[in-house]
DNA sequence: CATATATCAGGTGCACTGAAATGA
DNA sequence: CTCATTTCAGTGAACCTGATATAT
């Protein structure tokens, strides 16, 4: 048996389905998460990784608390990705004298280098995603998405 | 503490995100597994139960391996979502006469009359994540999502 | 022999909950 | 006392891998 069921692509799915958007939208989540995380995995990262060093990177040094909330990731989470990128030297926490509950993550020298990386292998994941539609498709795409996303 | 943080929106997430198809498809995502997982878990169910619910119930007798290609549903993950269904009723599970490797997946009575029930809560679903949508730019953004999600 | 099916045992990433310790 | 932040311990669903037994 070498079948792997990964990357394999539904046939045929009940109407039920293909009529609902929400189908849709997982199966290409799925298909966007599996493009991310090959890509990322290449350079031994996941998705998160890259979004807290993105999210440090654009907004400076900022808390635990709020970069899981600029990104919807859940507090909990957040220690042990911050505890992966520290541990590999990409961020560094201090106690904020200012207020000691809080931490300040800053992005270090290598963070930085290394976020240029894996921006062309981020962008490259979201172009075999995007394959299929001309640039203009693109825009009314992300266009749509970000009206669902950004709902009340 | 009443934070819950779950199904809090992020905000503001880092520009390196916001451009592309690849963080909005993942958002939209969560947001239409929360609804369907909310709604149709007041019925005690879970969106795969639906999905193969569905499956059986337009194609006929199915076996799981077939049901398991039409939704990309794992093999190992079908049988302990056939277990639930069939423990509750609504499939059946006989070996096929014909070919002793394979079961004979059939929806009963009751699970057709189920199925009903969570059809409504399914579009209930769907309509709340597309509410910010016209019918036109609905069937835009399907038709969008079909050519990424078809791809070869 | 090779292939397909159902099943089991397990791993991983991610979303989420609840509680504790600390401090504003 | 209330509220916010970090941390830990743990759950649940979904995705995935590998192996086994069985039958084609």
């Amino acid at each position: 048996m070498q079948d792997s069921d990964a990357c394999v692509q539904p046939t045929d799915a009940p109407s039920r389905l293909t009529g609902t958007a929400s189908w849709y939208v997982g199966r290409a989540a799925l298909r966007a998460q599996q493009n991310t995380h090959q890509h990322l995995g290449c350079a031994g990262f996941r998705k998160w990784h890259y979004g807290v060093l993105a999210t440090v990177a654009e907004l400076g040094p900022s808390t635990q608390a709020e970069i899981g909330r600029r990104l919807g990731v859940d507090r909990s989470d957040m220690v042990a990705l911050l505890g992966d990128l520290e541990s590999a030297g990409y961020v560094h926490r201090e106690p904020d004298p200012t207020d000691r509950r809080r931490n300040r993550v800053t992005i270090t020298d290598a963070g930085k280098q290394q976020l240029v990386e894996l921006d062309a292998l981020v962008l490259a994941a979201n172009d075999q995603l995007l394959a299929p539609l001309s640039p203009a498709e693109r825009t009314q795409l992300l266009a749509l998405l970000r009206r669902v996303v950004e709902a009340p």
